[in-house]
DNA sequence: GCCCTTATTGGACAATTGCGCAATAGGGTC
DNA sequence: GACCCTATTGCGCAATTGTCCAATAAGGGC
């Protein structure tokens, strides 16, 4: 294989890691599938990650972290608090579910054996609930919502999320995409005293 | 070791099994941890199951489903809905969550690649929908509870409850059990139009 | 064009996996 | 007490795993 710069190199590996990870699950992500899908050795990788916990740990904390951060972008986009919450849930239906909620489940579910992983799905999660969070602080604020309870409020909302994006994935032949995204901002509006349809889809249907 | 009947011996199997996945997961199950756990050689445990992959779908089927009909049958209890209702959240919140709710994410996390597995919680998952939507249906007609449409209610309360249950397993540090229980119920509450504080906690406060 | 750094190779290694099989032994039946 | 069925043993086998390492070659600085 041709000879690469270490960053471009060590950028292809993780991204490599992160494409096996989502075809196979994060169980069964091996050093040499993941060379094989770069097109090299295995000692490669080891040259350039020193375990494949860490490598594991790293591909993941770069795919969730895309997501946070491009919901956190369209949130930002939001003129005001009602906005700014339609673009969470227009963000959060965009990326790509079926593969990012099943990295979840791995990640969740791989945890307490993997440290390094652990430690960047608990730091995300209470990154997603703090932006929420603050989406419904402002809409207190503004008086467009309100609850008795915004930190209660907001966990109860990502918990009513991940609940339902997980069952879309294990059961996907009872829940279709659609009713779960429908269903996600309908529980939102009553979790908030919103008007029903206030949080109807707002960008054009765009699907993944 | 001395020798048991075909049904004890299954049995002890079964159950040993389960309290391996209990402590080290579902896809660090192996063979030879259950032999260790029962007592006895590995071979003995091929001789009672075909592949490691039914032992493993029997041993959760064994573990969610005493769950389930636990839950069932305090649902049963119940003289109308309202206190069905609450015995449902009692009852969900005395079962061991920390390792109950391990065990579901490491189901659904395997899933995908243990066609049995996927099978069984698949099932149960619907049956817990069924059940609370059972509940539901008898409040709307009583008159205690009101909502817009009762599948949707149902499926919101069940993803809410895995929700929560979720985070204080991944996330134990920063939720507590009693703001997950508490939080379930307030939500409830509101999703099905009832007085704030309707739910409460109706058995005496045991703790598992 | 030489040379030294280092990216890259490909296989060795020990540990672990699910599964199979021939041998053993225990207990109920006659 | 002899016998037969089968529960039980303990090891072997092939496959797979993460990790390591000596050898190779590519490419940039002089």
């Amino acid at each position: 294989m041709a000879r690469m710069s270490p960053d471009e190199r060590r950028e292809a590996i993780v991204a490599a890691t992160l494409a096996v990870m989502q075809r196979q699950g994060i169980a069964a992500t091996t050093v040499r599938d993941v060379a094989a899908e770069v097109g090299t050795s295995s000692g490669l990788i080891h040259h350039y990650v020193d375990s494949m916990d860490e490598l594991i740990a790293e591909a993941f904390a770069r795919a969730a972290g895309d997501d946070l951060r491009a919901t956190v972008e369209a949130v930002a986009l939001g003129r005001d608090a009602i906005e700014s919450l339609i673009c969470f849930f227009d963000s959060y239906a965009r990326t790509d579910r079926d593969s990012g909620m099943q990295l979840w489940l791995d990640a969740w579910s791989e945890a307490p054996r993997r440290p390094a992983l652990q430690r960047i799905s608990r730091q995300l999660n209470v990154e997603w609930q703090a932006l929420l969070a603050g989406v419904i602080d402002r809409g207190i604020a503004e008086g467009s919502m309100s609850c008795a309870d915004s930190r209660a409020a907001s966990w109860r909302i990502i918990s009513l999320l991940d609940g339902l994006a997980l069952q879309a994935v294990a059961h996907g032949d009872v829940l279709s995409q659609e009713q779960v995204d429908a269903w996600s901002r309908s529980g939102a509006e009553l979790e908030l005293q919103m008007p029903k349809g206030s949080l109807r889809r707002h960008t054009s249907t765009r699907q993944s």
